[in-house]
DNA sequence: GATACATATGCAATTGAATCGCAACAAGGG
DNA sequence: CCCTTGTTGCGATTCAATTGCATATGTATC
């Protein structure tokens, strides 16, 4: 068993216990996914799955789909344009991190270590509950 | 000399010291954003000014205008719609400050007393110098 | 004030991402 | 291996956002 069937028997498993049925076009998009470093548009992972000959609507639909089931998480990071992002399983990387989005190239980043002071945690809560944290800036390359 | 003719002078000088002509359409826009508390949508912004009966289009190009002008800051907060916020000049209350969004039922809410531990602006460094920052949540309304 | 000219506006048409409807198809339990 | 139900591909559709162009309006100049 060579590891491309490893990973496909991986995302295949997902996918089920996720309740839906492990198609070709849901386990190239799932293994896309899990091994992007940073969330893709949904034009970008389409790019990656041009092999595939999978329809536009398709990767839509599962995207959405596998978002509903938490496999991936749906954001908008301020380009105006849906990111899907894997979720690691139980326990793991599971925890939403902060993202930082270059303004000029649209560059995503993710992030472990940004924390609010305690002071913006307590004043944040007259808001409500943040679940998350979204930088925007200007990344070096483009500076 | 009303309150009315002393902010619409206000409104029509500011707009032709950022080079643009003052037309009804850009005065009445820039009074609408000035006099929000949060930023607004395109869609708002049509709303408040229904008693001008302003075409949408023109709406949009002098949003868009006025925040070439650097009179109005246009961002994306995560609901796929552009915002407009009104830039007071030198000092004035407006600067640039954190947003919290609210994932449910959209609302946006302005921050000022937010910042980042001093672990974490060093770590965000790495990226690239941020300009922005975003909270998303859930408010109290739809906890 | 009146005039001239560049700019802004209104309207209709267009773009383009996202979504939907439906018939054909494939996954997976029995 | 068949049957049921979920999924796919394709075209049609939706909707916000944008553009082209003829007309109207602001503003500098007389």
């Amino acid at each position: 068993m060579n590891q491309d069937t490893t990973s496909r028997g991986w995302a295949k498993h997902a996918i089920q216990a996720a309740g839906l049925r492990a198609t070709t076009a849901r386990v190239a998009t799932l293994l896309v996914l899990r091994d992007s470093s940073a969330p893709l548009t949904h034009a970008e992972v389409c790019a990656r799955l041009a092999g595939f000959e999978i329809d536009k609507a398709t990767v839509f639909r599962n995207l959405n789909d596998m978002a509903i089931a938490n496999l991936l998480r749906r954001t908008e990071l301020g380009d105006h344009a849906w990111r899907f992002e894997f979720i690691a399983g139980e326990g793991l990387g599971h925890a939403s991190h902060p993202h930082f989005v270059c303004v000029d190239c649209g560059t995503v980043s993710c992030m472990q270590e940004i924390e609010l002071t305690n002071r913006s945690k307590t004043a944040s809560r007259r808001f409500g509950q943040v679940t998350e944290i979204l930088l925007r800036g200007h990344c070096h390359d483009c500076v």
